[in-house]
Formats: C-alpha cells, structure tokens, sequence
RNA sequence: GGAGGGGUACCAAAGCGGUCAAAUGGGGCGGGCUGUAAACCCGUUGACUUCGGUCUUCGAAAGUUCGAAUCUUUCCCCCUCCA
C-alpha cells in the first residue's frame, strides 16, 4: 500500500477493513476517485456516532478525491436492521424529507466546497429506490442474491439467534443498499463504499451486486467501531445523544463534550476528530505532563471543525470563565425573563421546568435536595424560592445545574 | 392450523389479592474524592403538592372484590415447538 490517502487513513485508525486495499491503492495513485458513505435519516441531526465517516470523507478531499454523501431517503423508510435489536420506528415521508434537509447542514460545515475537483456531491436514494418496479427490480436485482448467502450476514444472523423478528421488509435492506452502490457506480462513477464496520455485509453486496452484473470491480472499505475507554459506544449515553446540529446541541455544550473526554482515549480522539498532523499528536501526548490541556486542544479543534473557529474560541473563553475564574461565561445558554414578571417574582421550580432546564418540578426538587442547585453559586437550599430583582448582579443571574451545566438568566 | 410460554418503569428482571409508585442490577441525575478524567463511596431515579397527602402507571378494554401488577373474560402483540 503506496498510497497517501490509504496510508493516512490507516494510521489515523480510520481503516478496519478493505475488499482490496493494493489494488484500491494503485487507483487512487493513479487518478481521483469518487467515494460514497450512506447515511441514515432516522432523526434531524447525525450524532457524534457518524462523525467519523464524516473525517473519513475530509479526508478524501485532503487527497483530491470526491465525497459522496449519500443520504437515505429510500433506504430509511425501510430501516437498516444492522447493529439494531428491534425493529425501529418507521417514520413517513415528510419526516425523512425534513431530516435530510437538517443534516445536510452539517455537511456544508464541516466539507470543503471550494474546490471543484473534491467538491462533495449530495445524493437521495428515495429518487431512485422510490421509483423501482417490484417484478423487474427482482427479476434484474433479486435474482442475483440467494436467501443461503443473505441467511449467513451478521445483521440477519444477530437477529435470528437472539430470537428477535426480522421483517421481510428488513431482510431487504441489504438488497437496496447494494442497489444504491450499483446506481451510483453506473452513473457517478462511484468505485468505494466506505461506511461503518457493521456495514460491512451490506458494503460487500454491492461490491459482489456491481461484479456479477457489470463485471467490473469496485471497492468496500469500513471504519472501525470507535469503543470507549469505559466500554461504552460512542455518543451513545441513553438519555443525550451528541448532536452535531447546532440547534440541539450547542457549540459550547459540543465543546464540553469533547472537554470531558476520558483520559485514555485523548490521543485516540486527537487522531480520529482532529486534523493534527499526526507526527504532532504524538509528540503532544508524550510531551504534554498535563493531560488537560489535550483535552482543550481536542475540544478546541473539534468544535471547530464543525461549528468554525470562532465558536471554538467562545465556547474555549466562556468554559474558562465559568470552570476556572467561577465568574459568568458570556457564551453560556441563556434563558430570558421579562422584567414585568420579576417585579411579580418568578417561583423558580416553575421556571426550570418551563424553560427545559430540568424535564419536571419534582426533578428540580430533588436535584436541590442532593444540593445540586446553585444560585450565583450559593448553594440553594430552599425548593420554594422565589426569584427577585435583588438576585440578579448587573442584569445577569447564573443558575447552576450540578458542576458542569449553566445558565444565564438574564432581564428583558 | 394445533400445543405451550410471555408482555412490569429508560433497559434487563422480580413480584402473582392489601404492607406496591412496585425488589434487584444496569443506565441516568446529584453529592464526596479529584483534574470539568477514571476508579471508588454516598444519595436519588412517575407527576403534582399548602410536604399532610393527591393523581396517573405493570400490553388494551371490560369485570370480580371493601381492595388488583396480581383473579376472570375478550382483544392486541411477541416468542417456542409441532403441522
């Protein structure tokens, strides 16, 4: 393996596995490829979880090659049964539609569009899945793939033996999904299919779909799953996922996250979600006596990468100002009150759950019975209070919600 | 089509007439320790509350009972074995 790219992706720790990495090398040495990833549109926003693929395709641009962004229109109305116990919430047209329109944006960011060798092309699979016609589709398609064969796919096995149902309309996803590869090689040119490594079974279908058909050779190349130090999946806590839309995560709450990565996996994250020169991030973790400050560095390139520089700085500044000065950082969330209501008194159990701060008022009560409510931080004690002019310092009120979350409270 | 097993909170899983807002574990949240880390320890984990209680929740509906997650009936869904 000579080839840049291919070098860089695998020292990254991008590269798990690859249908056949010489032979992909020797093309991509030659000329500028194109490469698509599929992405899921099952919500209005990727997390975290599909950052990577993301890199991957930076990564792609870096070298002078073509990222395709495949969003799955079609093949999200059927659901991927891949790495999924049950069978997920079918969503209707107008969802999908809405979804892909939102995560789109997070590809506009974090792409290069300047050039337009690399620039990066968006394609729906709903066009042309949508359109397919039943008996020609397996008259031309099915026919090519044997139930012996799909039986014997890790998604399928997994559900089978763990004696969860898999539908009919499931157990063709993979089918679709190869179909998608077979489309855009015919008509993109589109010769790699990258995606996660349970992608993997899908990925080698349409790379078996394109040679059985065409007779012409494509490639299957997947990440590794990123596993936590803590065992956990990435981006993956039950209750918040990590967004990468700004509108359900913010910069300064993006920034937090990756500020409070675990200590063993820093250097791993710096290769993965920075654009560090890796030569570098070597010499920093073996220099650095301070972990920490890796950490920042991490938090700062990453949130810049997806929300711009001047977002990292904020949100850098006002963790600064919140975390080691304890003062009021100005790029905290911040709730609005009216100041016609303060002159009433705002019950503040109300008001924490009005503005989503906590999801009830039993909630609220009991984080500040385990004296995790702080006030300008003062520790609060009394659940009942009342929230008054005399509370606010210069117009600005910091309610705290444990160590790591606040809010600024400010009068209109 | 036949026989059997099952659906309990975010998840897994106990409970099988009152003492059940429901054991236990995981996860979440808060506190302690610390470095905004990990590990560990403690607390907490349906909603509303004038902190006395009140209301809703054990697949759905109806019923038995003073009283049901627990018993009965019907319905829906899932699984296993046989055909």
């Amino acid at each position: 393996m000579k080839n840049k790219f291919l070098i860089e992706m695998q020292s990254r720790g991008y590269l798990s596995q690859c249908t056949d990495i010489g032979k992909l090398s020797e093309i991509c040495n030659k000329k500028s490829i194109s490469g698509y990833i599929g992405f899921d549109c099952t919500a209005s926003s990727l997390h975290v979880g599909s950052l990577l693929q993301i890199m991957i395709m930076k990564l792609m641009q870096k070298y002078g090659h073509r990222p395709i962004v495949l969003l799955g229109g079609g093949t999200t109305l059927i659901g991927d049964p891949s790495g999924k116990d049950n069978t997920r919430k079918i969503l209707n047209e107008n969802e999908i539609k809405k979804n892909i329109k939102s995560i789109k944006n997070v590809f506009k960011k974090v792409l290069d569009f300047s050039n337009k060798k690399t620039k990066p092309l968006f394609v729906d699979n709903a066009k042309w899945l949508t359109k397919l016609n039943y008996i020609k589709f397996l008259r031309e398609i099915g026919s090519h793939f044997t139930i012996n064969k799909m039986l014997t796919f890790e998604s399928v096995k997994l559900r089978l033996d763990r004696e969860q149902s898999l539908s009919y309309m499931e157990f063709n996803y993979m089918i679709l999904q190869a179909y998608d590869f077979y489309n855009l090689f015919k008509k993109n040119n589109c010769i790699l299919q990258i995606g996660g490594s349970d992608q993997w079974g899908n990925i080698i279908n349409g790379v078996d779909l394109i040679r059985r058909i065409l007779r012409k050779e494509s490639f299957g190349l997947t990440s590794p799953l990123i596993t936590l130090a803590s065992g956990t999946k990435m981006g993956k806590t039950e209750k918040g996922a990590i967004w990468l839309n700004s509108e359900l995560f913010s910069p300064y709450e993006y920034w937090q996250f990756w500020r409070n990565t675990d200590d063993r996996d820093v250097e791993k994250f710096l290769n993965f979600f920075t654009e560090i020169n890796q030569e570098k991030i070597k010499k920093l973790c073996n220099e650095e006596k301070n972990i920490n400050n890796l950490k920042i560095l991490l938090a700062n390139k990453a949130t810049k990468i997806l929300h711009g520089l001047k977002a990292s700085q904020e949100a850098e500044k006002t963790a600064k100002e919140t975390f080691e000065s304890k003062g009021i950082g100005s790029n905290l969330p911040v709730i609005e009150v009216r100041s016609l209501d303060l002159k009433k008194g705002i019950n503040l159990l109300d008001f924490l759950s009005v503005n989503k701060v906590v999801s009830s008022k039993s909630e609220a009560r009991r984080v500040i019975d385990n004296k995790g409510m702080k006030i300008n931080d003062v520790l609060l004690n009394d659940y009942k209070k009342i929230i008054k002019d005399n509370d606010f310092k210069e117009k600005r009120l910091k309610i705290s919600l444990g160590k790591k979350k606040h809010y600024l409270i400010k009068v209109i």
